[in-house]
DNA sequence: GTCTATAGAATGATAGAC
DNA sequence: GTCTATCATTCTATAGAC
């Protein structure tokens, strides 16, 4: 049983909500900046001005998309904290909400991960990821000091390469394919905690 | 004891290698497609015209940029294979070699992990790039028949999820700053292997 | 008539190339 | 500096479903 789609008044089209989905994945497949409003237009059979009539800008677009993004991994990880248990538990359940996020809306935190900061938009997105950055390293650093996590190596540096290692799914990951996200949490959890090489 | 430059004869002024150098820094910085030939100039303190005294197109710096990241990362290939040994030795020889690429040709790598193939030169590398990671896949597996890898998780997953950790580096690694390439690789090998947990 | 989606033509600014 | 092409955007008007 799936959702009905509540029947919509005026001339038949593209709404907002799929304008913005199929803009998302065209800038994912050429990049933001390589993406022109006329590809767009092109892409959906559009004219540019009709595509004007469902948003303000094209920097709205990758705005309402960051923010998809950011609002996942920011519930993911008040989600992890609120369930309690060690800071062990708490550090896998923000890998698994994670990878979920990341899989669930992957185009929209590819787009996160690809910024590079070129205009107040895309400043005030790696803003918040940054300070969601903060609060990881925090908690590897709580885990290294309970002795749950190997205090060998830098906590910045364990985090940023954990979170590298969950990261880079969203380059390859696709969701018709064969791997389920279940299972990917799995191997990136064996990997950071136990490794590859055989016990 | 650095090596001396050449004396150059005629105008002084910048040669192709510097231009290339702060182009491909530029690149990086604000993204290929964001970066303007005017930016470039700017930044170089030049008329676009001198520029184009050093390059025949704004695409021919982002081809020998990516020549450059490729041809390293494909001798660290070639290396590891050559001196012999174990496929574990091997491999660990390749994230080694991989992560010195990686951070002394920052730059240059960075750009090659950032394609999206939206040009003849763009898909040329990316083919080139798709390549090495096939031949890196069957050394994982490759290890795993062996027994040296655990054999529970895909190959093809391993490869990818270890090949990410290692890339992410490219993010955030600053040459000038207080981590060293070798304690680098010490901890991915570290947590490649033997995981975050303790034993 | 009302509501939403759509076009066409034209704006000024900026792109890469020479 | 100059070229032409393309960029994001806007104005005004219309098409189609209730």
């Amino acid at each position: 049983m799936t959702a009905q789609a509540a029947p919509r008044r005026g001339r038949p089209g593209y709404d907002r909500a799929e304008v913005l989905r199929i803009a998302v994945e065209l800038f994912n497949q050429q990049g933001y900046d390589a993406t022109s409003v006329a590809d767009l237009a092109q892409r959906l059979g559009l004219s540019k001005s009709a595509l004007y009539h469902h948003f303000d800008s094209k920097e709205q677009l990758l705005s309402l998309a960051l923010d998809d993004a950011l609002n996942g991994l920011e519930s993911a990880l008040e989600t992890a904290l609120a369930e309690g248990g060690g800071v062990a538990d708490t550090l896998t359940r923000l890998i698994r909400g994670a990878i979920l996020v990341l899989t669930e809306q992957q185009p929209q935190v590819t787009l996160l991960l690809r910024l590079r900061g070129n205009s107040p938009v895309e400043t005030a997105a790696l803003e918040r990821r940054r300070s969601f950055d903060q609060k990881v390293m925090a908690l590897v650093r709580q885990a290294q000091s309970e002795g749950v996590l190997r205090g060998d190596i830098d906590a910045g540096i364990a985090t940023r390469l954990v979170f590298g290692m969950v990261n880079s799914i969203a380059e390859w990951y696709r969701p018709a394919g064969s791997v389920a996200a279940e299972e990917l949490s799995g191997d990136v959890i064996a990997i950071a905690l136990e490794g590859l090489q055989p016990r």
